[in-house]
DNA sequence: CGGACAAGCTGA
DNA sequence: CAGCTTGTCCGG
């Protein structure tokens, strides 16, 4: 059968004809068939493969370069490209290409921007197969925002001007134990070790690249590091400063940005879970960091508190620095068993807690909820919204409620009052804070995930109750300073403490309480060790080493938990030595590599899979939820499985090293 | 993804 | 059979 497409790809005079005198005939057809004529064998006629950045479609196509274009043209090019009609956006991932027989080629219709270099967009490739994930999503975090339509020139000296930052020898000793040494390393440091001094001593030994978890952090280590004299680039505000050299410093993106001669990359705080992209592909700053640095023949340091397995078994070797300073920077972590309370009369708060908080100036308390309650509450008269029969609980959608149980909807209001101003209730949270309130005298904030707003200001007499979101979302208020800053507002470096964010400055919380820390210590989740121990040095960096007096209370049934054992003896490496053997023997990360597959046709997936009969792929679940896992003895192996499946027709969301699973 | 087109359905 | 919805295919 001759459809229209193969028609216009071998004949495209006479479709240039057939279109008629209605479709206008020479704007396309006409010009694609001079530039061919003149072009092909004439000029140059330079060919370039490119990735349109159209989610959905992950297919690559030939356009011609137009002579005035081909200088600026390379590899990670962004371009604007006609396709299907239509001018979409899309990257250079191939010159000189050999395009398929038969197509007519069309001209690339604009020049947007230099984009990520030729390395760069060979890593994202790496990355994409990696993670199981589309090459364009992955080139997307490795381009600029704003376009940048000529690449910087390096400039001359990069290094600090002024004088070196005075650290104390012994950290000096450190960065040199770390940063001379080829290839990867794990540094396990102190949980209020402000890891500034890192990429000031990486800076010191030529181009680097910093990654930090949190995007305030990276504005913070930038004026820093311009105050010590050093060259640095915010990497979201400034995507190609790295071109001149100096120190680039982000977030998880900032692992892809450009740099004149890469040095060294160090990640900050490797345990967190923000260095990974949560959406498919949900590729890890830290291997990349560390594909990056092999690939470049540069560096690579993963340091933080509390390093993740995964990072330690990533890397070539491990370095601590000495017991005595981790021991010093760690706060006493108080466990409170509450297997000896009374039973029956067990309410959130164990009679040790509030004793400790009665005497406390203020506090943050973490409170893990179980379930999520999505419960609404007129916020006039108190009344749940129910349906007007009072029977059932309704929940919001859209702008409407509706009762999952019947179907009955109507539009946000009270059925009691008729009040049209509905609230949240996290019932966890809220009834912690009004049991709360009965035992101490100070004013209790909730805090939670969800809530937009400016974080919760805390200070003397102030106690901040909420999900583990309490530990983020707030800043410190000392004495009588009335000032915050706003959330989204960088704050303009005031020389004070008092509106600088918990998540920068150790030791201003006098104590971080975790009223139930079973919740996480037994997730169903094989990091659950790991990822409680996150929180407690999350919790000992907030309220300092143990020389300040300050503490860490853990309330739980499980006193001698691994986790809890590590926090007490200010020592995270026990638990990863534990942690480690168990992996091992179960057969888990990362000494395997697992995949979550999720969405309505995850069986299907999971059954192609299992049809590839690969050696060693196991396929576990579906969980009542429905996802599944998928388990290889390593990611090689499971990349290329999931390379080898037809996954066009179907709707799933494949997690490659899922961070919850 | 989003348009182009074909096939399927409805009502006059 | 016009007018509309639904489904499938394809892009240089």
């Amino acid at each position: 059968m001759t459809g229209r497409n193969r028609l216009f790809d071998t004949e495209p005079f006479e479709q240039a004809d057939k279109s008629g005198p209605a479709a206008s005939p020479d704007q396309t057809g006409g010009e694609e068939i001079d530039q061919r004529s003149a072009g092909v064998e004439v000029n140059s006629g330079r060919i370039v493969r490119v990735l349109p950045d159209v989610s959905g479609l992950d297919k690559v196509f030939d356009y011609l370069c137009p002579p005035d274009l081909q200088d600026r043209v390379r590899i990670g090019s962004m371009v604007r490209v006609e396709l299907h009609g239509r001018r979409v956006g899309g990257w250079v991932v191939g010159l000189d290409t050999e395009p398929p027989p038969g197509v007519s080629l069309q001209s690339i219709a604009k020049f947007s921007s230099v984009g990520p270099s030729a390395d760069t967009v060979e890593l994202a490739r790496w990355a994409a197969h990696r993670w199981a994930g589309r090459l364009a999503r992955v080139l997307k975090a490795a381009s600029p925002h704003r376009m940048v339509p000529v690449p910087p020139e390096p400039v001359g000296p990069r290094r600090r001007a002024g004088p070196a930052p005075a650290f104390e020898a012994a950290r000096s000793e450190l960065a040199a134990a770390v940063l001379d040494h080829p290839g990867v390393t794990a540094l396990q440091l102190a949980p209020d070790d402000d890891q500034r001094w890192l990429a000031a001593e990486a800076g010191d030994r030529g181009d680097c690249l910093v990654v930090v978890p949190e995007i305030r952090r990276a504005r913070n280590l930038v004026r820093w590091l311009r105050r010590q004299g050093y060259r640095a680039h915010l990497a979201a505000d400034d995507w190609a400063g790295g071109l001149t050299g100096g120190v680039v410093v982000g977030s998880r993106s900032a692992v892809w940005a450009p740099i004149a001669d890469l040095r060294t990359v160090v990640v900050l705080d490797e345990h967190d879970e923000s260095l990974q992209e949560e959406r498919s592909p949900t590729w890890h700053a830290r291997d990349v960091a560390v594909e990056r640095a092999r690939r470049a023949g540069a560096r690579c340091v993963l340091a933080g508190p509390c390093l993740s397995l995964a990072g330690r078994v990533v890397a070539d070797r491990v370095v601590e620095v000495d017991r005595r300073t981790v021991r010093h920077g760690w706060p006493v972590v108080e466990v409170v068993d509450r297997r000896s309370e009374e039973p029956g009369r067990a309410g959130l708060f164990s009679p040790r807690l509030v004793q400790l908080l009665r005497t406390s100036p203020s506090a943050v308390l973490v409170l893990n909820r179980k379930g999520r309650a999505r419960l609404l509450a007129c916020a006039s008269c108190g009344e749940l919204v129910r349906t007007e029969d009072g029977q059932h609980l309704m929940v919001e959608d859209d702008g409407v409620l509706t009762a999952p149980a019947t179907g009955e909807s109507r539009p946000l209001i009270c059925a009691v009052c008729t009040g049209t101003t509905l609230k949240r209730l996290r019932l966890g949270v809220s009834r912690a804070a009004e049991e709360l309130s009965r035992l101490v005298e100070h004013t209790v904030i909730e805090v939670t995930g969800d809530r937009a707003d400016d974080p919760a200001a805390v200070g003397p007499g102030v106690i901040v109750l909420g999900t583990e979101a309490a530990l983020f979302r707030h800043h410190y208020r000392s004495g009588q300073s009335a000032h915050t800053s706003g959330a989204g507002r960088p704050d303009r470096g005031e020389p004070g403490l008092p509106s600088t964010p918990f998540s920068t400055v150790a030791g201003l919380t006098p104590m971080v309480a975790f009223l139930d820390m079973d919740q996480e210590l037994m997730a169903p989740r094989y990091r659950a060790a790991e990822q409680a121990m996150v929180l407690l040095a999350r919790a000992a960096r907030l309220v300092g080493g143990r020389g300040g007096g300050n503490r860490v209370v853990v309330q739980t049934r499980n006193p001698d938990h691994r986790t809890l054992r590590a926090a007490v003896s200010a020592d995270p490496s026990e638990l990863i030595t534990v942690e480690s053997e168990q992996r091992r023997v179960l057969e888990l990360p990362p000494f395997t590599a697992l995949a979550e597959i999720s969405g309505r046709d995850a069986g299907t997936l999971t059954h192609r899979l299992e049809q590839l009969e690969r050696p060693g792929l196991v396929v576990l679940g579906p969980r009542p939820d429905g996802r599944y896992l998928v388990r290889a003895p390593e990611w090689g192996e499971l990349a290329d499985a999931l390379a080898g499946v037809d996954r066009r027709d179907i709707r799933t969301r494949v997690a490659v090293d899922p961070p919850r699973a």
